[in-house]
This record gives C-alpha cells, sequence and structure tokens, in this order.
DNA sequence: AGAGGCGATGTTATACTATATCAACCCCGA
DNA sequence: TCGGGGTTGATATAGTATAACATCGCCTCT
C-alpha cells in the first residue's frame, strides 16, 4: 500500500467497489450482510468523512432501517471488527475502509475542515512496530492518526 | 528522545521532576499553575497510567478541590494544552508527560491490562511526516497509540 | 480609591457517545 | 418439532464532555 491522497476520482466507483468487496467477503466467510449492515457502508461510502454514530443513525431512522443507538452501534461494530471500516479514535467515529479486503494496520490523515479521511501509508506502523519491540511491548492494535489540513482546505485557507 | 520502556523506578523522583518542571515553566512564561492544576498533575503522576476525567474528579472531590466536571476538564486543558501532560484518545483519558519540557511529538504504548502508559520513540512520527508530505497534507496534530501488553503483563499472562 | 479587565473558579444544566439488558424473531439443522 | 445461533427491537442507563452564566480575586490604569 502506498500513500494515498485526496485526489478527485469517480465516487459511484468506490461505493460500488466497497459494498462488492464486503458482500464477496460475507459469503466467503458465512457472515450475513444484512440491508442494516449494508447501508450503513454505503453511507460510509458516500464520502470519504469521517461520520458520527448519530449521524448515521439520523439516516438510518429517516429510511425506516433503525432508530435506536445500539441499531447503528452493531452495524458499525460488524463492519469494523470486519475491516470493512474504520473507527477513528481521535473523532469519535467512522469511516469506510479505503482498501477492503487489504489485510493493512492503516494510518489515517483527518481534514479538521471538512472531515475528510485518507488512508496513509503504513510505514509509520513499521516503525512503532519496532519501538514496541524494543520496548518489550506486544502491540494488538495500533492508532494512528493525524489531523490538520488536506490540499483542497490548505488552498482555500 | 529514545524509546523508554516499563522499568521500575524511582517513582518520587518523578512526581517531584513532574511538578517541579511544570512549576518552573509556569513561572517562565506568566502561567498560574494554581492548587487544582497542581493537584491533577501531580495525581496523574502518581502512576504512570491513563486515568479518566472523572477518575480525577472523584479524587479532587474527596479532597474539597472541587465537585463539578468542569473543574476537572478545566485543569486537565490546561495541562495538556501547555505540555504537562497528554491525552490519550483511544482511551478517552489522560496521563501525565514522562519528559516535561521536551518539545516533542509523542507516540504511546498503553497496555491493556494496567493502563500503563509509556511515552516511545518519535521515529513513527517523522514517517508519518513523510507519508502526510507526499500526500499534500499539512499535519497539525497526531495520535500515535499502541495499545496492547506491557512486558510484566506479557509475563504475568 | 475607584473603574475596568482578565483569568480562574463555582454551579447548573445539557449535549454527545456508548453499552447493558431482555424480549422477539428468523433461519437452519437435528 | 424442537432447539440454537445470530440478528433485531426497545428501554434504560452509563460514561464522556461542554455551554453558559455568575462570582471572585488580582492587577493596572487613571
Amino acid at each position: 500500500m502506498h500513500p494515498i491522497g485526496f485526489e478527485s476520482h469517480d465516487h459511484r466507483h468506490c461505493i460500488a467497489e466497497g459494498v462488492s468487496a464486503a458482500e464477496a467477503r460475507c459469503a466467503e466467510e458465512g457472515l450475513q450482510f444484512t440491508p442494516v449492515r449494508r447501508r450503513v457502508l454505503e453511507i460510509l461510502l458516500e464520502q470519504h468523512r469521517a461520520m458520527g454514530a448519530y449521524d448515521i443513525l439520523e439516516v438510518l431512522r429517516a429510511e425506516g432501517l433503525g432508530s435506536q443507538p445500539p441499531v447503528a452501534y452493531r452495524a458499525l461494530d460488524f463492519l469494523v471488527s470486519h475491516g470493512f471500516a474504520h473507527r477513528i479514535e481521535r473523532l469519535n467515529a467512522f469511516t469506510a475502509c479505503a482498501y477492503p479486503g487489504a489485510d493493512h494496520a492503516p494510518a489515517f490523515l483527518i481534514c479538521r475542515l471538512c472531515r475528510t479521511v485518507a488512508e496513509a501509508s503504513a510505514a509509520p506502523r513499521a516503525q512503532l512496530d519496532k519501538a514496541a519491540a524494543e520496548a518489550g511491548f506486544l502491540i494488538e492494535r495500533a492508532v494512528i492518526e493525524a489531523e490538520g489540513l488536506c490540499p483542497d482546505c490548505r488552498n482555500a485557507a
């Protein structure tokens, strides 16, 4: 995986790609890709942005797919635990995975203005593994998140 | 700064060191190192652990230093914004800075069993800067947190 | 001394994020 | 037909964080 940026691109493609990758993996592994789960993934894929659980819940509610917090959190837990989405700790929010299927240890670049999220190189993770090894620490999960300005918002400012 | 570990050490020293470093910096910069702020820093320094704002508030309350959430949050905001403490996003918690005074971009190693927090090497940050530069992204703040098992808890398990 | 400003604190209320719990349902296989 | 596993529905509550406004103490300027 190489650093990806904030280039514009055919976004229908992202959505179709993301959903069908998830569909395929669920079929393979005998997981249930239910309507709520599918819809939550679509909502996340519609933007390369971080969305709060309650933002998503609002959409679900408007569409009659569920109206209580656990509905959103369950779907998000499913997506995150199977690698179809990521949790952004810094924002207590969620974003669709940009590399569905790839076994990866993502680092995120989060724009504080437009909330766009990009998945960057795994190099920082390699360095973190090295530092941990030296300290005798066993990493089970790593959070690497940079917050700042994306190219577009830099230019606008 | 080099990777630090989980070695045992003279802990009185940590506390005295941390408090006096903060005291000195506040004097230099004309900041008010008030009783609540000092006490919160001490509480954090008493353990190399992440503590939630409400954990801290409980202690303050028991000591008559304040009983409402804003009291704790204000003190923590002060400490974090001046580099005397760090926020651990992964845990929604706080820990005293292990290198008071050093201008640093910390990476944390967080034990999920004992909640001990170590500040590790800055190398991952350098890699993150590199990835961001390639993407045209301007980093304003970075969160690098690894969660797992510290040497002691690994041995115990 | 008095007026005004500033930062810190006290207090109340509320917003936002997340999970526990239990009941109901559905599909599938024994 | 029965039972089990996983999903969903619904209520309640836990945990984290901030808005807003009043007050106070201290410093400074006049």
